[in-house]
DNA sequence: GTCTATAATCTGATAGAC
DNA sequence: GTCTATCAGATTATAGAC
């Protein structure tokens, strides 16, 4: 159980998606980030051919957690056999996947939501990469709970789609609410009355 | 009905817009916001104080453009009385918000996207003006429609919420895509869907 | 693999002629 | 109100000593 000492790369890459997250991809420089890191300007270019490729790193542990999140999928259905309540189901199922996304999940979403619109591999990743697996799972569940007569008869497509748009659209306003001092506690009592009655409303 | 010429500071302004949206406020140069305008560096300071107090004046643009918008929530009510279809209610009253909002609004909405992580002041105004506006107008035209038994019963600023959030997301997927070169008949037949979808669950 | 030193360029902003 | 010229500092990145 020996904690493996943490590299040099290993820390710019953790500065690097901290700093990109709080003060943005532009907003950050390389003396900054070396800063953060302990280490000086021109090391880090012994570790990362440049500040892109810092990004791009960033980009491929996303990618690769992601899919390894949206692999977990099936096991997914096992555990949840013995609940009947829709909204409990959903909880339960919601919550599994969660401690399957990688630790600096959060921070990296953060990223992208700054610079999709203004690089294009972040809008391609979060497009293309990121949306699918989060709307797959979706509708996983959904077709799930759908067998089991859950929920009532509905397109699973369609309503996995609008359950992604908002959870996104949720997520982002309980960020800004944290960045303003709102408490956990609170923002995850609203996210749990918001997701209870986006379910609720899906029942039979 | 005479066209009033542009002035210089317009055009900074609209230029500013323009680039601020496709490139971010770090990201964008007062160099390159000169030229776009057609003159030197030197002579943005003639107009605006500098580049923060171009974003200001940017953030106080939108800000009245809403609160205009806001304030014709009453208006809405009248011309929608005739429809009795919940979903034809619903698009009939977005479309005449829609007209209200100023003609840069796409644009800064997309910038105050990109800066809300970065920027304080973009955070505010995203989360405390622009939030609240569409979350009342949204509850306003609700309350109306349960009023009238177009609906069932609900809690009807958590739904309101609850769409604010959906819309958001989706618009940003739906931004992402026309950047992406999907046509605007396609992303509007997408909106149409999902709102259906959604107004649709709301029916008694 | 870290450092110092430096290159070459870009940044927001100002002074002053016209 | 526009321009030229310029500033002081920051930017990414490289060269070469240790």
């Amino acid at each position: 159980m020996k904690e493996k000492k943490e590299t040099t790369k290993e820390k710019i890459f953790r500065e690097a998606v901290n700093l990109f997250a709080a003060k943005g991809y532009h907003g950050t420089s390389m003396r900054e980030l070396a800063a953060a890191a302990g280490i000086k300007e021109s090391s880090v270019y012994n570790h990362f051919k440049g500040k892109e490729a810092i990004l791009d790193a960033i980009l491929d542990y996303q990618m690769s957690g992601f899919n390894g999140a949206g692999d977990a999928l099936d096991e997914l259905k096992g555990p949840l056999d013995t609940i009947s309540d829709p909204v409990q189901f959903w909880l339960a199922g919601a919550s599994l996947f969660l401690t399957r996304l990688p630790p600096l999940n959060r921070e990296i979403s953060r990223i992208l939501i700054n610079e999709m619109y203004l690089i294009d591999k972040c809008r391609t990743f979060y497009l293309h990469i990121l949306r699918p697996v989060k709307k797959n799972l979706t509708a996983t569940i959904l077709s799930v709970m759908r067998d089991k007569k859950m929920i009532k008869d509905c397109d699973i497509e369609k309503t996995a789609e609008q359950y992604v748009y908002f959870l996104e659209g949720m997520g982002i306003e309980h960020n800004l609410m944290m960045m303003e001092g709102v408490s956990q506690d609170e923002i995850n009592k609203r996210t749990l009355e918001q997701v209870s009655l986006f379910i609720e409303r899906l029942k039979k």
